[in-house]
DNA sequence: TAGGTTTACTCAAACGTTTGAGCTAATTTC
DNA sequence: GAAATTAGCTCAAACGTTTGAGTAAACCTA
């Protein structure tokens, strides 16, 4: 392993000197410095990082949190995280915090304590209270993006008025019966958030709620083929399906499909998402599209400008495809 | 922050004893131990990873590097790699290297150098000369997912062998004028491989090889929709297409479905891989199954194990769903 | 009870880098 | 031409941990 006493000797310096060149810190006529980079170059030398570290206190990586990478927006998040990292000359420490898990997710925080990480991107994580605290004390900055977590920034689209405009959109095409699908009553954050927004568009278009329009589940697809099912085996159907993501917006589309329901032409689905598997459907989803790359890109800046002090809130849209 | 010889100080003991202790090597009795392990515990002593890794001269970092997070199959090889690396106490260095980009794989290499991870895993990265040099120089054990890197172990099923049964399977089914779709002629690999297993299984059963029903392309969803269009916009249809990717044969599935042909009545779609989009899928591909959450166990634990010795070849496995 | 062994520690060096302070010789300033 | 400045280096400490070698006391053993 070559290190920077290896180079100085050979250079005829101390190792300060090479220190100072490698990390253009000035103090050193250019003759030395071309002569040091030679010999770092053909030396094949490669800083050791945690030395660097030790007395820098920090590390240049930035942490990601995630549930799992099935939930269909974590790579797009990630991929721009990376991106935009990487242009940074930034590094990424990925760890996954499982659902519900604070055994798991206080062992992630601990391992971004450990690797004294600049910052903490946490994707759709719920924070309880005893990690809440243990994050406090741990002192790194943490941006959340998709949930809110108390006395930490956050990067979110509106929901509540993403749910409503999205209704909205089904009311102004003249659907209405509206059944809005695959949401979780006990999410405090999304679930909640988007049944408001539902109820407050269909109030304004003075269309009576039907509680029973509204079916919970966990934004899976099975969860969409369960609602779906739910929903149409009777005969008193909805006219059009807001389903929660994009996935149980497939799991609906999956059962129309094979009980003969046209789709959009006796039902429309919308999705909410825009990831990966909405263009990919068939039809393909008109869905409510969060800006995960702009959130993912976003969440690295903030960290690395140390600009924590509020949320951001997103733009969302509506993107018409062929499913309504 | 807190140190060892905070702890020490307190304990009235010397800064190794506690090192000791922390790291369960014996040579203490309990009593002190308990008492270290309370005053650590209440101090939220967060062991500093960056000095204990300059001693150890590696990191219990490993390295993944993958091309992007849009590959379909990314995801559940990532998923599995975090929560074998999680059940190791390893963590999981995530770099993206993009597509035939020398420059930035030279730059994940750097990295996972600098970082002195223990080992790199590498998914579906296609090494050039220089930068299999540079890893060679390195020395750091790397072992390969989904293609092979010279000189290196690999975790791969055998695409030749799969494509042969995939063919082999229609061909049973009473298919005849099977095409292939969405593969890469210039892929030495998996490209390659795919349509050697194909152009034998039609050989095996004495079907006259038509160079028209091999279809290029790049494994993405557009890809299929590009090749279906082909395929199917004279009158010389094949009976069933095999994609190369299940986001290719959603592709094929997509421009069936907007041209009213029906799958699997009027064509039989076969994919390939099972990743999240096979399911989602109307109606839902019967697919030649990779067992990704295994590849990525085997390859963490082969890293921990020091067990580069040789390829592994893992098996696939023809998944039936409503395609075919 | 003398000899040896074990237990429970301490000491100090080492890992590779960074960085403020110090030093010398060359250059500038008035 | 003496004094002040600057360029280009060196010195040595520091970061927090680990670990082999050393040591003193306690415990055996015959």
């Amino acid at each position: 392993m070559v290190t920077i006493k290896d180079i100085a000797k050979l250079a005829g310096v101390t190792p300060s000197t090479v220190s100072r060149v490698l990390n253009h810190a000035g103090g050193y006529n250019d003759k030395t410095k071309t002569k040091i980079e030679q010999i770092a170059a053909s030396l094949h030398y490669q800083k050791n990082e945690a030395a660097s570290n030790l007395v820098a206190k920090t590390s240049n990586l930035i942490g990601v949190i995630i549930t799992d990478s099935k939930s269909s927006f974590a790579s797009p998040i990630i991929d721009s995280v990376e991106d935009t990292a990487y242009a940074h000359d930034i590094r990424i420490l990925l760890a996954h915090c499982g659902l519900n898990d604070p055994k798991r997710l206080r062992f992630c925080l601990d391992l971004m304590a450990g690797q004294k990480v600049s910052g903490i991107i946490s994707v759709a994580v719920q924070f309880d209270d005893d990690n809440l605290n243990y994050l406090e004390s741990i002192n790194i900055p943490l941006i959340s993006l998709n949930v809110t977590v108390p006395h930490h920034p956050s990067i979110e689209i509106d929901d509540v008025q993403a749910a409503h405009d999205a209704t909205t959109f089904l009311i102004n095409r003249h659907y209405r019966k509206i059944a809005l699908v695959a949401v979780d009553h006990s999410d405090p954050q999304t679930g909640i958030k988007r049944i408001t927004g539902y109820k407050k568009a269909l109030a304004e278009a003075h269309i009576s709620l039907d509680p029973d329009l509204i079916v919970k589940g966990d934004f899976s697809f099975e969860a969409g083929v369960k609602a779906a099912k739910h929903l149409l085996s009777g005969d008193d159907w909805p006219d059009a399906i807001f389903a929660a993501s994009d996935d149980a917006a497939a799991g609906v589309l999956s059962y129309a499909y094979t009980h003969h329901i046209k789709v959009p032409g006796k039902l429309a689905v919308l999705g909410f998402d825009d990831s990966h598997v909405a263009q990919i459907v068939t039809p393909a989803l008109t869905t409510v599209k969060q800006p995960f790359s702009e959130m993912g890109r976003l969440a690295v800046q903030k960290i690395m400008a140390h600009d924590l002090a509020e949320n951001v809130t997103v733009p969302y849209e509506i993107l018409t495809r062929d499913s309504v």
